[in-house]
DNA sequence: GACCGTACCGTACATCGTACGACTCAGCTA
DNA sequence: TAGCTGAGTCGTACGATGTACGGTACGGTC
């Protein structure tokens, strides 16, 4: 429902933690490494709620307590757990601007494999906390991401603000599928039942005359998605709309 | 850090409760309504996290297990607070449309409207768990939302897209800057003095020629916002792109 | 004055992150 | 080879959390 605290979170401990090779294993073969994959691979299976001190320890066979020897805490833990599912993101460096199409082509790229990331890694959009973790899957992502911009006219800046206007769609709409999935699974209820279940309900409230527009979009919406809401709809709709806007930023460029 | 599982929520009881008149009082004094103020005093005083039964209860001088004789459980009790504070936004539902500039004037005002509340309410952005809370005033919300668009060509589907993609944005944005200021809390450090602190650490990391883009960029919009990011200007700079490209929809409409 | 349903709430349980201090063992020194 | 040392491991304990369960006490109706 809400979100943890985080706890205090050496910044520059965090750094080294990040980009530390984590290579030499302990006497129970225990590695930063190895802690992390086993927390993502149980946030995969289970969701991030599973994901406690005490069931990675489980999973690992290994004391709870020992974890701490290599990570200062859960904090830091879900710092690296993110760095790395970043690192699933591209192959190269150039991945983005290798794309067809220029700009336009690596951005809706970009977008589409940031929504994958999502998909598979659904935990991502589960944490509320999230704190600057400037590892270095998260550095390379970011070259990758800008190096379709560079070139375009546009400013450093505005180049950083399309991508982080992109990046935040995504990961907005991406967090609306995630939604929807959870509640489709834990109600048990499929999202054309619920609608069916708690339309007439929701009809004797709004169709008094008070929200005639809402209930005639909604109702509108509600049929062409054959559910409350299409969240790859909401992606490519939105995306479209947006590199619109860059595109007429773009060609501002040339006469100012 | 990550969120908290939600209870069951009979969808039924939830619509009942939302749309519930809740004016009969107990012995103690104790209603809904009494306990979702509280709730939501006590989110803005010290954040969500600090939004437990016990202290909800503490808060009304009665014992914790009170609040469940009329509230079925935490879920619940958010859902109820979301909707409350959806009341803050508009006078009445067609305040939106009365703006002047036609629906882009309307629409900037549905993204400052909704921008303030976050700026209100931060622990909006905190929860994670969001379920389908149609309640009385998210309704009223879509309905005023819509208004504006509704006679501007747009289909109602297109509406409803539309406005998924602004107020997605906003959410997005304000979760940026809520995300900031709790980090810039916690730590107890400036925007500025963190940056100043790790800039040398992460330039021998991301000067070392790997990601020249990266760094001379993340170095420009650093300089410009005087920070690692300026939620802001994210704000204004995505709904202007965003505004642009449903321009560019409406404009289609004529000519398809 | 007796009754009864509802409001109230004390206790208990499982779960969480993690502080603390004890144990164990690999590898080095004497 | 014996002994030491420091790092890795982990058992226990504490204060949180949401809430199930069962008991208590009171307001309104006969």
């Amino acid at each position: 429902m809400s979100a943890k605290k985080a706890s205090d979170a050496d910044p520059a401990r965090s750094l080294a933690l990040l980009w530390g090779s984590h290579s030499k294993p302990g006497r129970s073969g225990l590695t930063v490494r190895s802690i992390v994959l086993a927390a993502i691979e149980l946030a995969n299976a289970e969701g991030l709620d599973a994901v406690s001190m005490r069931h990675v320890a489980e999973r690992l066979e290994v004391g709870t307590m020992s974890l701490y020897t290599h990570v200062p805490g859960k904090g830091e833990l879900v710092d690296l757990m993110i760095d790395t599912a970043y690192g699933e993101l591209y192959d190269d460096v150039d991945a983005p601007s290798r794309q067809p199409g220029g700009w336009r082509g690596a951005l809706e790229f970009v977008a589409a494999r940031n929504w994958d990331l999502y998909r598979r890694n659904p935990w991502m959009l589960q944490i509320i906390d999230v704190r600057s973790t400037l590892g270095p899957n998260a550095s390379l992502k970011y070259e990758a991401e800008l190096r379709p911009l560079d070139g375009t006219g546009l400013s450093d800046v505005e180049m950083d603000s399309v991508l982080t206007l992109v990046l935040g769609h995504v990961e907005s709409t991406a967090r609306a599928k995630a939604n929807k999935a959870r509640i489709q699974e834990e109600s048990g209820i499929t999202d054309a039942e619920w609608w069916l279940t708690n339309a007439p309900l929701l009809d004797k409230i709004m169709d008094s005359g008070r929200f005639p527009l809402a209930s005639r979009v909604g109702q509108a919406a509600g049929e062409a998605y054959q559910s409350v809401s299409d969240p790859v709809h909401a992606l490519t709709f939105g995306l479209d709309r947006i590199l619109d806007g860059v595109a007429g930023l773009i060609a501002d460029q040339d006469r100012p």
